[in-house]
DNA sequence: GAGCAGTCGTGATATTTTTCACGACACATT
DNA sequence: AATGTGTCGTGAAAAATATCACGACTGCTC
């Protein structure tokens, strides 16, 4: 499956100064994880008094090009002015509209063990429109626990909640194994947003919206990098044609 | 104002300009998420009994092409097999040297709260290699309590925990107010990677890798997917001389 | 009001990342 | 052993993404 349609234009070579912002498909991820921040880094500039942001300071402060923020500015259809900087009221209401932080998004949780609790008493996410209508789970001795202000419900009580309240974001705290299950019964009950933090890839159909929260490949990259800037990580494999030493972890196909 | 400077070495600043970044002669980022992936997806494959996967099963699960998938695998040095595809057991290997999970990394957990307790009392890290050492809190009540097996220390113990056992990587479950001082403090006494989940933009020095595990901002991008794939969501800014509705939060120029 | 300094806006350009096309090789079957 | 099918490997093309260079505009100072 490609979720890229091959509607290009042909004689579109030349820039329009529309921006790519019409694009159905949403903005592109790198651009979308800046925009983002950028609403991050605004909020807490806007708490500490400030009117404005530059788009030097932001580049500064992620370490980009201060040009792509202004592209990632124009792109999301906010104006800055010149000697200023981007008002940040500016910033915050495009980029709640942008984003779709507007109105309230009421999720369900689903797991509450000790990332499903942390996740169900953290109030940092209210600010994105999430509000946790309700937590599951399947073992009988957290149920009717009450977490984060929410009592646990049994995964039975599930069903009829997402459909009475019409709930169409999930959030997945439950173990890897029967993850994949989980989800799929989820979207067969009308969910159409899962944010997974199981490690597994979730497949889910072309029209929900799933994210893999996969905090161990972040893991994995921290410390590549760890690994690199201390200089003992022999990474490159320049030798293209050099079929040096097989592994002999075994485990291979019997010849 | 530009004046946020980032308390470390005076002359620092002009160096650390990428500092934020991640490529330092490493693998570009995209590539090294996608490694990660294949990484844990090899292993649970590898658990069910499997010997090798092919780069079309690879590419189907995570939705890319697998032609990307072959090019990746070339670049961390893995050699498949035509008909059959890669080995397991070289994928594992190999990508273990690549992301650096070979040897063991003892890191400090910095915050014991919600999340800082889950973390410490999860075991899916270890298989990247991570071994969390020792757990700090200032809560007073927090000290002494056990958590995942680990006795919660003192912050005042930390510093001579971080140089008597040469810690280089730690975990940051801080509130965010004041996480950017403790990641300073951290660097300073050595710490050379840190993972960040407080929901700031963490900044250091050019020899310190850095992740900001944002959980936020994952929601953010969920909640965009989520609303364009709805459709309710309109994005696009085309009218640029248009002065429609001005953000009446203030903060604008008079004329 | 004129000049200066700082910042945005954007077309052109460079770089990176992904896809396409096709040849080569390995295993299974007859 | 010959044939057939499925998979890898890779150079070239395409697309996406980021940077450069420069013009335009705003606010400040004098
Ligand atoms: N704790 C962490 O720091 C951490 C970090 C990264 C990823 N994760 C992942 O997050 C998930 C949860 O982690 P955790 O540490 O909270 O585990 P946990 O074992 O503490 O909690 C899991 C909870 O899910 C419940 N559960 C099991 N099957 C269920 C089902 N089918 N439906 C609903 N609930 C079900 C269990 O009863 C339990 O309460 C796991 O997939 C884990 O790999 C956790
Ligand atoms: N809980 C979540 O689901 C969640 C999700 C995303 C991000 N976060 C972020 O993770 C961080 C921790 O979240 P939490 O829910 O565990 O918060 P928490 O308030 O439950 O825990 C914070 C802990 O850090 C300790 N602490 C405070 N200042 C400290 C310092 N200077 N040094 C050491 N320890 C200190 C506190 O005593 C407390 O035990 C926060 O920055 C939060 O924004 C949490």
């Amino acid at each position: 499956m490609k979720t890229r349609e091959p509607s290009g234009p042909p004689g579109a070579a030349a820039r329009n100064r529309r921006a790519a912002a019409d694009d159905a498909s949403g903005f592109p991820r790198p651009l979308l994880e800046r925009l983002a921040l950028y609403y991050q880094i605004a909020t807490s500039e806007g708490e500490e008094g400030q009117d404005a942001i530059s788009s030097a300071f932001l580049a500064e402060l992620i370490g980009i090009d201060a040009t792509l923020v202004r592209k990632d500015m124009a792109a999301a259809g906010i104006t800055g002015r010149p000697k200023v900087g981007y008002a940040i009221a500016e910033v915050l209401a495009r980029l709640d509209s942008v984003l779709g932080l507007t109105d309230r998004n009421d999720a369900i949780l689903i797991g509450c063990g000790d990332l499903g609790s942390a996740i169900a008493r953290y109030a940092g996410f209210g600010r994105y429109g999430l509000k946790i209508a309700a937590v599951f789970d399947v073992d009988p001795t957290k149920i009717g626990r009450s977490v984060g202000g929410h009592v646990v419900l049994p995964m039975e009580k599930c069903k009829s909640f997402i459909e009475i309240f019409r709930i169409q974001i999930a959030i997945l705290a439950a173990p890897a194994n029967g993850a994949q299950e989980t989800a799929d019964w989820l979207v067969r009950k009308g969910v159409k947003a899962i944010w997974n933090f199981a490690p597994v890839h979730l497949r889910v159909p072309d029209d929900v919206a799933v994210r893999n929260e996969n905090l161990a490949l972040g893991l994995a990259q921290l410390i590549h990098m760890f690994k690199v800037k201390r200089g003992n990580l022999q990474v490159p494999v320049p030798a293209p044609d050099a079929a040096q030493t097989e592994p002999e972890l075994g485990a291979k196909r019997t010849g």
